[in-house]
DNA sequence: ACATGAAGTGTAATCGTTTACAATATAGTG
DNA sequence: CACTATATTGTAAACGATTACACTTCATGT
């Protein structure tokens, strides 16, 4: 528990050489730094980064907000994000909002007390006005979902392209009744999604029907097998289902199974986002791969040039469709 | 941005009052109390945790070292810790460390340097050796895994009970050919659960075969699917198989459901931790639970009290078997 | 030998809080 | 009303670093 005084007594220089040793590593000959170096390692000294932080008013953390620790979606994103962080001296907390507005309001006052440098959101069920507000003062960046009519800088991908090649993939292997597996429409990404099926759809003739499209207000496994009984209640059964979340895929597959469906030659499945789990189903799901761990790379990059005072733009990258045994 | 001066200012008071006004609550009467108020109000202030940290030597945030962030495993854990935190008041980084000792150093340093006032491990493949050294000088508490010989506080459950219970519940179904598909001796858990294994075994007389234990050194979606491909390639075919992981457990089934084995019928899984997705697959997973979110407060819990200088005892947590389709 | 300038080092202010201690105001007592 | 005892408030010193600025060296050119 040593400090910089301390290390500088028993250097015989003063505390501003010492502090130059540590940063600077110019303008200090190498008598003094050896030195100091030993002094430091005699009474094994480590910088206290609260004193260093307070002095240089920046905390070096990066708030990271998701809804749900356990999505996995968020995983690889969230490995890209401390990556690149930790290679810029930056270290993350991870905050989880569960989509609950007051627990977010006690994560947005960590950047207001200065615990925190910068925002990376990726709670679609964030509040918009709140944190375009806050936006304008703080650094905020948002991975994955944004605001269409928000200026926060975002990274994300074409979700209604991606929702096209994906309906479009099933068409082409001869399928004409797709349902669709949407999540509340609130979401943009959702929207998107649907405008994506919806193009295809048009695209290849083939009729709309709302009793196909199923909007679920929860991404739950359980929501994806209610989905599936209330489609295969009907008259007109789908024989495809393209679920915008790899979760309720999942669901959707589970109560394939149960009901004694076979997939794909009874109802083909397609999901989205490809998590660990999506191949780990039997069978495994085809699914549109987003560059998770990219995106997490590049919005934490775009963060950490904000806090610098860069200007920073949004980017869009680029998905795939990962074509496995439920299609 | 105001500072504390500024608001001392705009009251008419001084710095003092207004942090007590800020922390106590006592010894300040309500006519400077309301002054004080207003000013915040108008200034719009928020202490700097910056400052107030480095004065209070302390950061009130929490380390939550865990080897992948993907591992489902660990979420309802997190979500313990977490809102336990939070509760009293403090933050948590989660430091994932990829089993990797440079990276895990890399986050033992933020406790060196005050950035952290505590860690909780839940990384069996920590470094035993530097994690008692560190012990000595810093609060640190172990959940899940532990050191046996280690002085280390922990919160974990009876290892070998869960498993000489799920393995029994096995027996009582009428299995006799039970393999076991393990992961790595080196750690704790797996040699505790092997014991539980040996212990339902041997009680029943039925035989330990070498051939039906399997370990397998990553805990692995692959390895479990692997695992299967070894035991059905032997002569004398398993019947049923006790996993000490859900994911290696789903790999197990998955793999026999490309057999064309049907589970229950012809193989019998048992698997270990209850993960979310241990209940989405086909069928679904028989499994012990551990009170995950229950660990994951109490280590919370003591992790807060040792950082207060109270000492703190291990704890022993109740499981329970989940019984499900797959047995 | 001396002025010059560069290079290295030291002094002290600063970041925004908290808090021991001193100072002052207020109430209570005879 | 004078005098304590007590309740509030203010002053200034921490906490542990960084850094502008001032000061010392010391090699160089004359």
């Amino acid at each position: 528990m040593a400090t910089i005084h301390e290390v500088a007594r028993k250097a015989g220089v003063s505390v501003a050489t010492v502090s130059r040793v540590l940063n600077d590593r110019l303008k200090v000959t190498e008598k003094t730094r050896t030195k100091v170096d030993r002094a430091i390692e005699d009474l094994n000294y480590e910088p206290s980064v609260l004193g260093r932080n307070l002095r240089n008013s920046e905390s070096r953390l990066l708030l990271v907000m998701i809804p749900s620790i356990s999505n996995p979606f968020y995983s690889q994103i969230i490995n890209g994000i401390e990556d690149t962080a930790v290679r810029e001296g930056y270290n993350i907390m991870l905050c989880e909002t569960d989509s609950n507005p007051e627990r977010e309001e006690i994560y947005f006052s960590l950047i207001r007390n200065r615990l925190a440098d910068g925002i990376i959101s990726m709670d679609p069920t964030v509040n918009k006005k709140r944190l375009q507000e806050l936006a304008c003062t703080y650094p905020i960046v948002q991975c994955s979902e944004y605001d269409e009519d928000g200026t926060i800088p975002h990274v994300t991908i074409d979700n209604e392209l991606a929702a096209y090649q994906a309906v479009r993939h099933l068409i082409k292997l001869g399928q004409k009744k797709i349902a669709l597996l949407n999540s509340d429409e609130k979401f943009l990404y959702a929207r998107e999604r649907q405008q994506g099926y919806e193009q295809a759809m048009q695209e290849f003739d083939l009729p709309i029907k709302k009793e196909w499209i199923y909007s679920s207000n929860a991404l739950e496994f359980h929501s994806g097998q209610q989905a599936v009984r209330t489609l295969m209640s009907q008259a007109d059964k789908p024989t495809a289902i393209f679920a915008v979340s790899d979760i309720l895929a999942i669901g959707a597959l589970k109560e394939c199974n149960i009901r004694g469906l076979r997939v794909p030659q009874d109802v083909a499945i397609v999901g989205f986002d490809k998590i660990s789990f999506s191949n780990m189903t039997h069978p495994a799901l085809t699914t549109v791969a987003q560059p998770m761990y990219q995106m997490g790379s590049i919005s934490a990059g775009m963060i950490i040039r904000k806090i610098r005072g860069d200007n920073v733009e949004s980017v869009i990258l680029d998905h795939e469709l990962i074509i496995r045994e439920s299609t």
